[in-house]
DNA sequence: AACTATTTATAAGA
DNA sequence: TTCTTATAAATAGTT
């Protein structure tokens, strides 16, 4: 219908290929929108043009949705039955592997729910209950000898640091009498500015790179010296 | 396009309207596959007749289900997105949940996974499990107490019962010496007939209703009487 | 986007 | 239903 008969296969030329989806795209959403007059039916029309560009017709009397819904309906199976059943099927493993975790976690954690328990039972869960209790405290055991270590390690250092100070100040001091310096309280500022970092007059200093954590994020816990 | 132009109006007559609905179905669906072909294009078309019945065409290159899988994408909503989404949030959530509880159990039932714990975690954690042992202690001890006034109950209406049997033996026995009955064997049977059952002889038995659970449905377990 | 020669679809009738 | 056919409608190629 047109100045000459075309043959039904793709239209290679770009621009008239496009231009002939936009005619017929007209064409059958008329076609579609009459057929739904005149004959009270219900239409759903969706069409992707080859660049991806939606269009879509549906009778007024209906929605999308219902229209396929009836579609599976009527086809007798669901397009997403499959993936919703799935689902549902792992909801539902979900929900009853929680609730074993939360009878087990009641059972042992709170000690509830031990109504269905027999004696033989009962002991098994008490071993159980006393091995775990066992390797917590023997974690415990583990952060305290560690955390232990850790201050003596800084005790030892500290007391590297005043052993320093001390040489340092005797040093100066000898110094100062040898050379008649008279004593004042620059002395003591002096002193006090040593104070404040590792001498670097001795060498034999045993970790001078040693970074000991201290400061206001370093808290220590129930910290007992064994 | 006929013999004569026609309102698009529903066609009241009802074998016309099916006859129209027929050839303009017909002339839907080859249009419809023009476009695929001569466009390259995908369109899925699903009609209802006004009497239900259903007709459908789709591209050859695709399926339904696809063509309504990008329509929704195109449209960027989704008619089941409300009720999926949903569902999978309430999916993440369980999963979460799950590995809550997992992680509290290995913690707290096998003593994995502690490395994160400080001491006051494993203090607190101690705490927690000392108190769920002691629960668990103190229902076993509950069931051991139980059970063993059970067993007490027991053997005291066993002894009440041996009681009553030996003053019907002795009963019997002056009966035959009064009235010079000859001692026999019989006699020694029929002590063994009344030990099958509690003695009807004499009015002060206790609990002669008392029903005693035994046989071998009664299980006693480390058992111990204090 | 509009035009128009032609093809195609289809309404009415058989 | 299906076929026929006169005629309306759609549209290919052009402007």
């Amino acid at each position: 219908m047109g100045r000459g008969r075309i043959e039904i296969k793709k239209i290679e030329n770009n621009t008239n290929r496009q231009v002939t989806y936009s005619k017929r795209r007209n064409g059958i959403f008329k076609k579609a929108h009459e057929l739904t007059v005149l004959c009270d039916a219900k239409v759903s029309l969706i069409m992707f043009s080859n660049t991806g560009k939606l269009h879509h017709y549906i009778s007024p009397s209906t929605t999308t949705k219902k229209i396929y819904d009836m579609y599976q309906t009527t086809l007798g199976f669901d397009l997403w039955t499959s993936h919703y059943e799935r689902m549902k099927e792992t909801m539902k493993k979900l929900k009853d592997c929680n609730n074993k975790l939360r009878r087990e976690i009641r059972q042992r954690v709170v000690g509830e729910d031990l109504d269905g328990l027999d004696m033989n039972d009962l002991t098994i869960l008490e071993q159980q209950m006393q091995d775990s209790l066992t390797i917590v405290r023997e974690r415990k055991y583990h952060v305290i000898k560690t955390q232990t270590d850790t201050c003596r390690k800084r005790v030892k250092n500290l007391e590297q640091r005043n052993c320093n100070l001390q040489l340092d100040y005797e040093t100066i001091h000898q110094l100062e009498k040898k050379y008649g310096m008279v004593e004042n309280e620059g002395c003591y500022e002096s002193t006090i500015a040593y104070s404040s970092g590792v001498s670097n007059l001795y060498g034999f200093c045993e970790n001078p790179n040693n970074n000991i954590p201290n400061g206001p994020g370093y808290v220590s816990n129930d910290l007992r010296l064994d």
